[in-house]
DNA sequence: CCTACCGATCGGTAGG
DNA sequence: CCTACCGATCGGTAGG
């Protein structure tokens, strides 16, 4: 998205105009969206945030049902992408369940609305959405399980349930949702590498 | 909520009738909230659950935002009870943290709504109510966070930010909603094992 | 427990 | 981008 309008605005100056447009009702939707629910969201919330009236967001969009659809289109799509490289990598299976935990700890603290839009408010898809988002993310835990499951193989890991310790590292990850909004006491590295730290080594010595 | 039915109920056999009706109405509720989200689900869908009318449903309950209220306040209650009885145990720091995560594990599986609807749609209380929820549970993470930081000043625990520990912890038991909808492959004990292992000892050897 | 109904608000459209 | 408005649905009440 961000790659897409940079290059476009090399390329001509006047395109991006109705765009931005767009991604501002977006991006202001995601931030209404984590904070109330999809749901108990109105358009007319939307409007106001945005300073126009309701009705003038039709220009943009096509319904509130979009809006959430694009914003956990391009989060899955961040995701999957870095799932992609960290696979192909020729790290160790340790170190690629570390990536995988730093990337979505970056996710969530550096992508914060969208993210948490994505993890808490997908049930609200629309059906055929919903069904594709499904067999998407349980593809990801899958596949995140086959490299603990890999590592565990290797000796690398101690056997556990991969099933348990992929759920656990997206969870925690989750969680952090509630860190961020308590403002930044901690820095966001510091969060990071304790996350890494106990999900990797536990709390024993 | 239990013991107090269970009192009634051999003191005075009639006595409960009319909460038995309003404690099944609270509980398909926690299963609609939870399965659509409290904003999403409607009047006349819990009515249609319970096999009533919508209007009959406010012979039993006062509102719907009552409903969300008693179970959530309900589930605190229980949490909050546990967490005294371990406090005030003479376990090790660490057994104490263990025995955290074997209860959070067992509310997520075994009263699986209740707990759920709990973490997810405390937003949706009303502003009083929601005031003295955020209040509990500040209290309550405070109160974890202390004990992780007297298993690090035992030398039981290696040196975490309590605050990311306690995090994971919570948020990881929260993560087994999305287990529990699929079926029951892995027994409950077996989970629960795994959660103790992986969050108190890590991945590797 | 029901029928009948209330005012408010919802997502979205027409037309300019 | 607005005003004006649509039908549908919301939580809840009156009255029996």
């Amino acid at each position: 998205m961000y790659n897409h309008n940079f290059i476009a605005l090399r390329m001509n100056q006047t395109a991006p105009k109705v765009s931005n447009k767009k991604n501002r009702i977006i991006k202001i939707a995601a931030k209404l969206f984590r904070e109330k629910g999809y749901a108990a969201t109105s358009m007319r919330d939307l409007a106001e945030q945005v300073g126009v009236e309701a009705a003038s967001l039709y220009n943009h969009i096509n319904s509130k049902a979009q809006i959430l659809d694009e914003i956990i289109e391009k989060t899955v799509s961040q995701c999957t992408e870095n799932l992609e490289e960290i696979e192909s990598s020729n790290e160790s299976y340790l170190k690629k369940i570390e990536g995988l935990i730093r990337f979505h700890t970056r996710m969530m603290i550096f992508q914060f609305e969208e993210y948490s839009v994505m993890v808490s408010e997908w049930m609200h898809l629309e059906p055929k959405k919903l069904a594709n988002f499904a067999k998407q993310r349980k593809e990801y835990v899958r596949r995140m399980e086959t490299i603990v499951q890999q590592g565990i193989a290797a000796g690398e890991i101690k056997p556990l349930m991969p099933y348990v310790v992929v759920l656990n590292i997206l969870s925690s990850v989750r969680g952090l949702e509630f860190w961020h909004r308590s403002s930044k006491i901690h820095s966001a590295k510091k969060i990071e590498e304790h996350m890494v730290k106990h999900l990797l080594t536990g709390l024993t010595h």
